[in-house]
Parts: C-alpha cells; structure tokens; sequence
DNA sequence: TCCCAGGACTACT
DNA sequence: AGTAGTCCTGGG
C-alpha cells in the first residue's frame, strides 16, 4: 500500500465515473477497483492522499500519478478556457479536479470502436468478456480480475469470436484493427508524434473508426486535448445553450473557442450536464 | 412490438 | 457533398 500526497485539486470519484474508463469497479467502502494495463489497483481518497494497493507495487506511485494526471495543471486550462467563454464557467469550476486519465491506447481503440451506437454497461459488458477469454487472469484482494488482451494475443481472433462476446456488429472492425496491428500497418506509438489532424485521418482510414471514436481515442490515450468529439450529448448540449447544431458549426465553434483544451472543455461540460443536471433538460 | 444508446458504413441522389 | 437506412445487443 502506498499514499500519494495530492498537491492539486484531484476528484476521484468524478474522474473514474464520468465516462472515460469502463473497467472499474466500485467497492463496498467506496474505494474503486481498477485495471490497468498490467495490473490492478484499489484506490481511495483519505484526508488529502490517494491510497493506492495494487497485486504488483513496483513503481506504483509513478504508475498511478501517470495514469490520473495528477502533476497536470488544470487550473491553467480552465482559465484558459472560462477567458474565452464564460458561459463554461460553471461547469469548468464544478469539475475542477476532473483529470483525464492516460489510458492504454490499444484498450482504448477497442473501447471506442465497441462504443459506436451502443449502451455504457453494454460496453463494459464486451470488455469484460474480450479480457476474460483471451486476457491474463489476475488475483486481487481474493477477487479474480482479467488483463486486457495485448493485439499480439488477440492474433488469430475471428469475428465469430469477437462477436461471442458480444460486441455485435463492431466484430469486423474490431478484426481489422487487431489484423493491421499485427501485420505493423498501424503502430501504436506514432500517434504521439503525428499532428492532430494527421492522427485523425489515419485512424479514420480504419473502418469503424469515424470522428467521434478517432477523437476519443486521440484524447483519452494520446493525451491530444485539441480534438472534440461531438456525441449525442454534446449536440444537445450545444443546440440548447449555444444555439448551434450541425458537426461542422459545433467543430468550427469549439475550434475557435476552446482551441487547444477542446477536449478538456468537453469533458467539463459532459460531466456538468451529466452530474450537475442543469445544462440538458 | 418498437425504440433507443456516447456512430459509422453503405448506397443512394 | 449530403443524407436515409441499416447494423448487434440489452433494456425500457
């Protein structure tokens, strides 16, 4: 068990729930039950510490940090975006200590092209089952959990199988991206070094990867906060408190609005509109 | 039974 | 270039 001082404001329960991540598991005494990549931690907050155990400790402080965000100046983007729209500031100071967790960015790809038309328990509901049969069986605090699968161990998965787990008619796509992994037409890493925009397009060149899922995957593994990805919920609530509808006046709008931290300021306004009820009817 | 859920694809004008 | 219809699945 280790403890992190938290130095910046940091809200854990928002942060884990609000729609980012899927395989989490709260417990009875309201501590969360994570997995990682390569692990599984439990997680509480205490008298301003994060208290952190996990099956495998080593370097479980840096892992933890990484993963929560927790060193990142948030205060600075939510200035920067309340400056150029005030009408965000409710909702930018209800989620001060929102972070965006660093996720892995294989997990993530699958998460998102799973998430296309479908239901949040749903999705949880296929990764589960995609880790179950073909990730590695972790015991923790007596309870089994299972990895996420790597691309290498999912070479050879048919669509039939995908669909067995049922992530329905996603299966294709899911077996496409494992098969252009394995045969080295996509690797994971360079997405951190392409610009945006470039990052975009390859990942749409994938089928059943589009510009909500591609924006998903660019914010939440690639830490790339200039995307916006605009769902149901952010048309609503772009339509009932700015007036303004169609993908392309909402991606001109939040461009020149929120530039840089678009995706962060999605966040906020999600989670405002998801936790406060006060934005969406 | 129908409709929808944190979209994307395909097949049409 | 823009737009309907269709797509697994589980739940209301």
């Amino acid at each position: 068990m280790i403890k992190i001082k938290l130095t910046k404001p940091f809200k854990l329960n928002d942060t884990v729930t609000c729609g980012q991540i899927f395989r989490f598991f709260r417990q009875e005494d309201e501590s969360y039950d994570i997995i990682l990549k390569d692990r599984v931690i439990n997680v509480y907050e205490e008298n301003g510490y994060l208290v952190v155990s996990s099956n495998d400790e080593t370097n479980l402080k840096e892992i933890v940090t990484n993963y929560f965000d927790l060193d990142n100046d948030y205060q600075k983007m939510i200035d920067f975006i309340v400056e150029r729209d005030s009408k965000i500031k409710c909702a930018a100071n209800f989620s001060l200590g929102l972070t965006m967790i660093r996720q892995d960015p294989f997990e993530t790809i699958m998460e998102y092209i799973i998430s296309a038309n479908n239901g949040v328990p749903q999705i949880a509901n296929a990764l589960n089952n995609i880790a179950r049969k073909y990730g590695q069986k972790v015991v923790f605090n007596n309870k089994e959990y299972y990895l996420f699968p790597t691309y290498q161990a999912l070479k050879g998965v048919s669509e039939s199988d995908f669909r067995n787990c049922k992530v329905g008619f996603r299966d294709k796509y899911l077996k496409n991206m494992v098969d252009n992994l394995n045969e080295g037409k996509i690797v994971l890493d360079e997405f951190y070094h392409l610009s945006t925009s470039d990052a975009l397009i390859k990942l749409m060149q994938n089928v059943g990867i589009g510009p909500k899922v591609a924006s998903c995957i660019l914010l939440f593994a690639y830490q790339k906060y200039d995307v916006f990805p605009i769902d149901t919920w952010v048309k609503k609530i772009m339509k009932n408190d700015y007036g303004i509808e169609g993908e392309k006046n909402i991606r001109n709008f939040a461009m020149n609005t929120y530039g840089k931290y678009s995706g962060i300021a999605m966040q906020y306004l999600f989670n405002y509109s998801r936790n406060a009820k006060l934005v969406v009817n």
